[in-house]
DNA sequence: TGGATTGTTGGGCAA
DNA sequence: TTTGCCCAACAATCC
């Protein structure tokens, strides 16, 4: 039998690495490269104007890849509960395959669209190619939990072995007997959108510094994975977070999309490594994926990720409510220097280094503003070229000290933090050139800065720059405090008897370290 | 089983 | 410039 089969592309916006695609040229005849665009998207979802430059540029790049292959991308205007079917009739489709998503709405989409294809009578193929792992199998070989440190899901991986190996892209042989029947009219109904057509408006855009697209994030891996000693000696803290120019490769948001597939990245780098001394897991760029993949599997295993309630692992805190701060801090007015210029950075480029992220998410909540995470994951959400459900979940609660990392005592200083990579403050003047004629010395906070220096550098604190608008020292030692009562709140797992008796002996256990101090004093 | 160990990437101070 | 210590005593996991 000859199919007619639809690929369904949602992430996993490349030819390379992509088993379903792949497989959906198997006994095909009419084939057809579909990307549905949920016009409610645009109007109502958390997409800012850059990751939709991105997706554009994405799309168009596929578009040309499949034009290659004597195929197109169709992208198609509507829901997909009701997009398909219609597309499974006047198509006669026969079979669709997709990549699998492990989000929470794409899961649930993905069932509709499933039970669409059974009552049409419609063969479903889908690979797992976004991850690195399948997700499923990795919580089974953790006691169907899971992991929620680094080095246990590490000891998880090393039971399961090294992640599949990248599958080619297609070729024209594959293509052979394959064609994809496309008429004048589809070329108008099924092009990919402009912006405006997004009702985006583009004149306020900023140049392209990150283009999508799978033929970029390749040409981009290979610019990195030839300078092998970089390549071998990067750790991620040690990369700094305030350069002019990224520290780090940016491969972010490909990966976000599927640009680039994760085990094609893993697979090079190991080539990279192969024979020579080199950086490991958690710092490396290994250990950078195997981040995203950790993160990813908590975010499929534990139910309401994304909120603060409902969710087993996180810190139930009692985050204030600050309409005027939380809009100082997304609209790069907080008064301090090094997190206005990130949030700046954020909001104009789409991309601030990992170590950016950590200094204005403590910020906004445990550190300073003690606004909900929440908060800032909406607001990532929009901005972030690379804003990935999962990841941006983690690591916000990560952040927040409310699941996974709980030395909350660790306070970033939004003063003092910066200045260990960028001591003159150049960072700072790039993306807050009202401060450019300010001393190095007062760069970080320029409310200290005499009168007459303010007037000399132009620049008037409270007039052409705010005043901070919480004192770090004071507000950061009294959140600690806050921390810990949340942390003390956590009330056992009544369900299970031995929770209470782990926290009866965990007093006890405390009393007896702080006797052993006082002996030792 | 429960005591011991560990935890991607802090700040500030003293030596 | 680098290192060690303190902050105050957490949660997950190991053995």
């Amino acid at each position: 039998m000859k199919h007619s089969c639809i690929h369904w592309f949602r992430k996993g916006l490349r030819v390379h690495d992509n088993p379903a695609l792949k497989y959906a040229l198997h006994d095909c005849k009419h084939m057809y490269p579909v990307f549905i665009l949920d016009p409610w998207f645009p109007k109502n979802a958390q997409v800012g104007i850059n990751r939709w430059r991105f997706l554009i540029e994405a799309l168009k790049d596929l578009d040309s890849s499949l034009r290659k292959l004597n195929s197109r991308l169709f992208v198609i205007r509507g829901v997909p509960r009701e997009v398909f079917p219609r597309l499974f009739e006047e198509w006669k489709v026969t079979r669709l395959t997709f990549e699998v998503d492990s989000e929470p709405y794409s899961q649930k989409r993905d069932k509709e669209v499933m039970d669409l294809a059974k009552q049409h009578g419609v063969e479903i193929i889908t690979k797992i190619s976004h991850t690195l792992y399948n997700l499923e199998r990795v919580i089974e070989e953790n006691n169907g939990k899971a992991p929620l440190t680094y080095v246990r899901f590490q000891t998880v991986l090393n039971k399961i072995g090294p992640p599949k190996r990248p599958v080619p892209a297609p070729t024209r042989e594959d293509m052979k007997g394959v064609s994809t029947p496309s008429s004048e009219t589809d070329k108008e109904n099924y092009g990919v959108p402009t912006l405006d057509e997004l009702g985006q408006d583009s004149t306020t855009l900023g140049p392209v510094l990150y283009p999508g697209g799978e033929q970029e994030a390749l040409r981009r891996l290979d610019e990195y994975m030839q300078r092998t000693n970089w390549v071998c000696s990067f750790e991620k803290p040690q990369t700094s977070p305030n350069a002019l120019k990224p520290s780090t490769t940016v491969l972010s948001p490909y990966v976000k999309f599927g640009c680039l597939s994760a085990r094609t990245f893993w697979w090079r780098l190991a080539e990279v490594y192969h024979g020579k001394k080199h950086s490991a897991p958690p710092v490396s760029l290994h250990g950078q994926l195997l981040w995203r993949e950790f993160f990813y599997t908590a975010a499929y295993g534990i139910p309401n990720f994304n909120k603060m309630e409902g969710n087993t692992i996180c810190v139930q805190v009692d985050w204030d409510s600050n309409p005027e701060h939380l809009a100082a801090w997304r609209e790069a007015r907080t008064g301090f220097p090094f997190i206005d210029a990130i949030m700046t950075q954020l909001r104009q480029e789409g991309w601030i280094h990992h170590l950016a992220r950590h200094a204005v998410a403590c910020f906004l909540t445990r550190g300073d503003l003690w606004i909900s995470w929440e908060e800032g994951q909406k607001v990532f959400e929009e901005l972030l070229l690379d804003a990935d459900w999962a990841l941006n979940a983690g690591n916000w609660q990560w952040l927040s000290a409310s699941a996974f990392f709980h030395q909350y005592f660790r306070v970033y200083s939004p003063i003092a933090f910066g200045k260990k990579t960028d001591k003159n403050g150049d960072y700072i003047k790039k993306y807050l050139p009202i401060l450019k004629k300010f001393p190095a010395q007062y760069i970080y906070e320029p409310w200290k800065a005499p009168k007459s220096i303010q007037e000399q550098a132009g620049c008037i604190v409270g007039k052409d720059y705010p005043r901070p608008i919480v004192d770090h020292d004071t507000i950061s030692k009294k959140n600690i405090q806050r921390m810990k009562a949340a942390y003390a709140k956590r009330s056992p797992d009544l369900s299970d008897g031995s929770a209470e008796r782990k926290g009866q002996k965990r007093k006890s256990a405390s009393i007896m370290e702080m006797l052993t101090k006082k002996a030792k004093k």
